[in-house]
RNA sequence: GUCCCCAUCGUCUAGCCCGGUCAAGGACAUCGCCCUUUCACGGCGGUAACGGGGGUUCGAAUCCCCCUGGGGACGCCA
């Protein structure tokens, strides 16, 4: 294939959307693939719900994922702008040409009157579409409206029997032109219509393949019909399938999370995301699931992209999410992981080295037991505070006397060591061994108890010697004293 | 309502184009075992799917038709 040019085309909504990211990953992958060229470009036609810093974030959500562009709004390009709404020209000039040749004329029709015929036409169980009033308006017809303050909208006029779609996912998708109507590609106050704005750029900008989600598949006839009309090859389309919430239907705010922005802010690593998403409506040839950057580049052909939805699964993501911060270098864990730290107090803003590697000891104790950033913090809890209390799974641990003789074991072994012998606690935890006989679950569960308030958490190891026997001492004193609250109330 | 797309384990999927090698493979989740003097990580194993009905064929997950189910589109939204 010779000159690979795709775009990603999204509207600044004020946020970058899950599915959104998707279309952006494939056609950047697509280009990097076939050493194309991509092109980033604003949709902001619609004024009404333009976000003034949306582009902004959406261009961070990039940069964030590791997605660069060769041509776009912020480093232009050779078939620029690149917002539509700077192009307004160059539509109202392509519109125009469609009237002359009669591909398209001038609707008076007011926005009520159109929604008054689309119910009409609902309620009698027709296809709502527009019934062509407008059509054969005569020039005094014309006047006339003019004269009640009408500004016209222009329509594209639709001759077509059948419209052909070849597409690179689906197939041969054919349409029949009798059931679309003529469609508006001029708004009454001169701005394109979206129909009409994708078609202009994508030519003008020698767009060659337009992947983008199914729920564009039936806007694709009216597109090639008007490149047609234009007298021009449309591009190549491949229709990727929706990505669905868990209850099966397009994913949108109510299942949760579905802005990157928002696994940025939880502290995801990029290439997890990237990974993820890849793999909704797309297989490497080997079946491999963990793919890097380069070779997700190398494997991607829209060959093996699926047609089915796929749902969103944040199960799946998560565990993905863990096998990255698994394999990730300790340092740089810390340092993704140390805002959610300082956020909550748990380490100053600036560190010395000595602090430094503090937070990496505690990263890396953490870090076999995450999926995400934030959580190191949640955990990290447990090396901040002293007076922990004690969840309900870990209650039965204050319940037995052999659970407490070991908590009182390591209470007087504690108490034996000085603070420069306690080390990593591995002397102290055989010497609670000797002294409460207890060994496996039965030793281990109530020191941890004593010393944490939970079941689970980082080795024992980690937090003798983060937390030093003083703090540890008084842990441990401190929930020897709710044990007691606890059996005095039964 | 009309048009369009889709249909393999609970979920993501391989296989389908080029029918037999598929008593359907992998991954997540789940269950069990092992490792670890604990939870986790890791290792091993188990449960679990070709939506239904017709064809075509010696043979169909794979090809054709119908049904059903799901999704999408029908905007002076993108």
């Amino acid at each position: 294939m010779e000159n690979i040019r795709v775009r990603f085309a999204p509207s600044p909504t004020g946020y970058l959307h899950i599915g959104n990211a998707r279309t952006a990953l494939f056609n950047w992958l697509f280009a990097r693939h076939h050493g194309g060229r991509f092109i980033l470009r604003i949709e902001d036609t619609d004024l009404d719900r333009h976000v003034a810093e949306a582009e902004e974030v959406i261009i961070q959500d990039f940069a964030w994922l590791g997605l660069d562009w060769d041509e776009g709004p912020d480093r232009g390009g050779p078939y620029g702008p690149y917002r539509q709404s700077e192009r307004i020209a160059i539509y109202k000039e392509y519109a125009r040409r469609l009237i002359d040749c009669g591909r398209a004329y001038y609707c008076y029709c007011t926005p009520q009157e159109l929604e008054h015929s689309r119910q009409m036409m609902l309620s009698r169980g027709q296809t709502p579409q527009y019934e062509g009033r407008c059509l054969h308006l005569s020039e005094d017809q014309k006047r006339a409206f003019e004269q009640e303050g009408r500004r016209p909208s222009v329509r594209f006029r639709v001759l077509e029997e059948a419209v052909v779609v070849q597409d690179l996912i689906r197939g041969q998708v054919s349409f029949d032109g009798q059931t679309i109507g003529d469609f508006i590609i001029l708004r009454s106050d001169g701005r394109a219509a979206y129909n009409f704005a994708v078609v202009v750029d994508d030519l003008l900008m020698k767009i060659s393949h337009v992947l983008r989600g199914e729920d564009h598949l039936s806007n694709t006839p009216k597109q090639i019909l008007i490149y047609q009309a234009l007298g021009a090859q449309p591009p190549q389309f491949g229709h990727m399938p929706m990505i669905l919430g868990p209850d099966r239907t397009r994913l949108s705010k109510r299942h949760g999370a579905t802005s990157v922005s928002s696994y940025r802010q939880k502290g995801y690593l990029p290439e997890a995301i990237m990974n993820y998403l890849a793999l909704l409506g797309w297989s490497s040839p080997d079946e491999k699931e963990i793919l890097s950057r380069e070779e997700l580049i190398q494997n991607f052909t829209v060959e093996r992209m699926s047609k089915s939805a796929a749902i969103f699964d944040l199960t799946k993501l998560n565990w993905m999410s863990g096998c990255y911060i698994r394999q990730a270098d300790r340092k740089r864990l810390t340092k993704e992981c140390l805002p959610f730290l300082q956020e909550r107090g748990y380490i100053d803003r600036q560190l010395t080295d000595r602090e430094m590697s503090r937070a990496e000891e505690i990263v890396g104790s953490l870090q076999a037991k995450v999926s995400y950033c934030a959580q190191v913090a949640d955990l990290a809890s447990v090396y901040f505070d002293d007076t922990p209390s004690v969840d309900q799974e870990s209650r039965i641990w204050l319940e037995t006397n052999e659970s407490i003789a070991v908590m009182q074991a390591l209470e007087e072994v504690l108490e034996s060591f000085s603070a420069e012998e306690l080390g990593d606690g591995h002397e102290v935890i055989k010497g609670v061994q000797d002294k409460s006989g207890q060994k496996g679950k039965k030793l281990y569960m109530p020191m941890r108890v004593a010393l944490t308030g939970k079941m689970s958490g980082p080795e024992l190891g980690a937090i003798f010697s983060l937390v030093g026997r003083e703090r540890c001492l008084s842990r441990v004193k401190h929930i020897l004293s709710l044990a007691e609250q606890l059996t005095k109330h039964e």
